[in-house]
DNA sequence: CGCTAGCTTGAATGACGTCAAAGCGAGTGG
DNA sequence: CCACTCGCTTTGACGTCATTCAAGCTAGCG
């Protein structure tokens, strides 16, 4: 009954309304909880599409998914990365801004937007929640504007060092995503990350023991390439 | 009694403490009115500096501010222009993650964050508010991250477009800020800056009748230029 | 074993930064 | 009123770094 249809950007919302498990309360963030269902996403299966009606907020479960703009020549701008517990979906206006995919097989807690929305207009916990929520990702994408103008291997050293305290052990880290999405996030070409993480390799950095597994050799080189910035 | 130092960088919080004209009620936006007294700012002049204590939230009334980050390497990040009716200081933390001054004479209106805060722990609607001042400047946030992968023609096109739309006319915008303050916010060098609106004056885009006025002679070209993404 | 998609590597191009010098304009003092 | 000066801006020559274009390589899979 249902085909994949994934590429029309909604067939994952019908899913969603078809879902008939009952509702568990979940936690979106903090405190307060909210009725939420579990949804399972297959790798690059689209979540929601910009432009589209915003009527879920979501929050991983486990897996990945990216969020992205796509600019006018096709290029495509990675927003960012969201792992376990990690809440998107969440805008100022009542359109999607953003698309939203998965980057491997994940699973979602899907809460109704309308529900999140209610709560916080009666409840300032909720709203201060939202707040704290939005004021994060804020950060976050400042961090990204600074971190924009700086040298390829140094936004890859950052980015690595990011990935490893969220997804990786004290040694090691496994890449959820390709060279493209790593590209797209870092407003780099793919040729330019491979490069650079040959070049990290060569100094004895980081050891590439397959494609997709990255074993930190010198985190200090990385960090002091990462170089966060100060005042 | 109040000497100028303003590189101290606390010297104008004393001044506004020491500010004894009975505050009066403003809007910080929207619906709302909380207490505020006004304070005024010479060109260059800080209003508050990294890594301070987030005691009050700005509001401009008249003049420009300038928000921005101090790089390791001493290189300046301007995150954001601030015009007339703009909010400015509102932030996540209890402590500054950016720097204020003044780009030319300035008047702020100055609320207590403490009276701003409590507000909205019992009034969801004040809530509310913080929340859509957060994300439209996330908003702008993220389209400064798109911009960043552009070329530097396209950034300057788009900034004036910006701009002009802001404090301009229908024909012609006055630039309040430096070169180097339009470099630092488009991530530029002010060659580059330079170099640029000379290409756009060449190709009869523009003309500097004054290196601070420029009168738009063919929008149409800026906006093709400025090009905003799209899917 | 060969195919394909994703990844890596190399060489050439191009955009922006760097360094250097000259131009311009507003304020100052003669 | 004019010459001088200082800071900002513009312009030029050149270097650097990331992209582009073009092969090759590798791993997973039929």
């Amino acid at each position: 009954m249902l085909t994949a249809c994934s590429t029309i950007g909604v067939a994952h919302e019908e899913r969603i309304d078809a879902c008939h498990s009952a509702p568990r309360s979940e936690q979106l963030s903090g405190t307060g909880t909210v009725p939420a269902v579990v949804m399972s996403y297959a790798a690059d299966e689209r979540v929601f599409g910009q432009g589209m009606p915003r009527r879920f907020v979501y929050k991983v479960k486990s897996g990945v998914v990216r969020t992205f703009t796509l600019l006018g020549d096709g290029r495509r701008q990675i927003d960012a990365f969201h792992f376990p517990d990690d809440v998107f979906g969440l805008e100022l206006n009542d359109d999607h801004s953003l698309s939203a995919e998965a980057v491997a097989a994940t699973q979602l807690l899907v809460f109704q937007r309308s529900l999140i929305d209610r709560a916080a207009e009666n409840n300032c916990a909720m709203a201060q929640e939202l707040l704290s929520l939005t004021g994060r990702t804020l950060e976050r994408t400042r961090a990204q504007v600074v971190l924009s103008r700086r040298s390829a291997i140094e936004r890859l050293a950052n980015f690595l060092l990011n990935l490893g305290s969220r997804v990786g052990t004290e040694t090691s880290v496994d890449l959820p995503m390709s060279r493209y999405d790593i590209a797209d996030y870092l407003g780099l070409t793919i040729e330019t990350v491979s490069r650079m993480l040959s070049e990290l390799e060569r100094i004895d950095a980081i050891v590439l023991t397959t494609t997709r597994h990255i074993v930190f050799r010198d985190r200090v080189k990385l960090t002091v390439l990462s170089n966060p910035p100060m005042g």
